[in-house]
DNA sequence: TCGCTTTTTTACCAATTGGTAAAGTGACGA
DNA sequence: TCGTCACTTTACCAATTGGTAAAAAAGCGA
């Protein structure tokens, strides 16, 4: 998972991904500079409270220069949140089904709390996502962070249907924990 | 709590709030059909991606005849927060320094949490200003919130230091029943 | 019914916003 | 040194959006 476009013009034109998404040293500078730029206003005042000039303006480049790398502002939100879906994931993904249970738990609260304090922006970013009913993440969501639930919650409740846990409904539980951190970024 | 306007026109002019509000029923039923598409729309897109054209459709009235009423969006939605700040308080503001701590705490886990269920547009309406920073709510929040906030922490603190429940950070514990509930009505 | 007030509509704006076309600039290999 | 291709800027647009002015249409008390 790296990008976010879905194709892009062949050869002469537009250097959008591919393939073989072979990138200038200017491209890989510009994109992110965008990207930061992104994160910085999108998560600050949503994706319809953002415009491209702010975006622009905070990356140092001009709007239509901004239009070079990414198709517009919806192509941009699209790659950001794909970009940090992984690193979004991780915590919960790094749960470990040999590990003890309660300890698994509390590390991964642990971690999720971290995160929502070290990234505070990533964190306001999905919030605003979701709220919104995370009209630009569907396909995601189902192909990356269902299963990945759904995987985790059967581990969950296997501990507690082998007594080594107390029983909960392993989806309130990822559910609460996720609100909870989330909204300790919220109000930073 | 009832209004949220800050002056208003003496008496030719338009029907703003005043020391003494009096309203006709038309204003009454035009009203509170502003404010309740006014609900729906700003919860469902937050505060800049909703338009009045949406609202004014949802209310079935037209765009000049909303700001015929009010004195412009922003109004529209400071006269919403305000005037749903106090159901929104409700729940804590119950909480009863004489009864049993657990048993109190756990009823307004209850009440938050059907008031969520019961109320998902006025829950994700918050969620979306607090997520924002809160700008439009700034003075009821120093006024209101926060005094109740600590009213109620000190309560708790109370509770944990006279060994009548588990020690806990008062405002950290409010702080994740907030969270949680909230996030239970931006899934539905 | 008349005359005055309240409410609603019609017809507009100016500003903002996402986006484009095309000309210009610059780096770099042949 | 020249041509080519990658990158940037300038100059625009059309659509949307919050908001206004003023005419038209109800309401309504006397």
């Amino acid at each position: 998972m790296k990008d976010g476009e879905k194709s892009g013009g062949k050869a002469g034109g537009k250097p959008r991904a591919q393939p073989a998404v072979k990138r200038s040293r200017i491209q890989t500078r510009n994109r992110k500079r965008i990207l930061d730029a992104a994160l910085e206003v999108f998560s600050a005042h949503g994706f319809r409270g953002a415009t491209l000039d702010q975006i622009a303006a905070e990356a140092g480049l001009s709007k239509p220069n901004i239009l070079y790398y990414f198709d517009g502002k919806e192509a941009i939100h699209v790659t950001l949140l794909n970009q940090l879906m992984e690193t979004w994931l991780d915590p919960l993904e790094q749960m470990n089904p040999e590990g003890e249970p309660l300890e698994e738990i509390l590390a991964y609260v642990r971690r999720k709390l971290d995160m929502a304090q070290a990234y505070p922006r990533e964190s306001r970013l999905f919030a605003n996502e979701i709220l919104q009913g995370a009209p630009r993440m569907g396909p995601h969501l189902e192909k990356r962070l269902k299963p990945l639930v759904d995987e985790k919650a059967a581990l969950i409740a296997g501990w507690a249907a082998a007594g080594r846990i107390a029983p909960v409904d392993p989806r309130h539980l990822i559910f609460s924990i996720w609100a909870t951190t989330q909204h300790y970024a919220d109000f930073e």
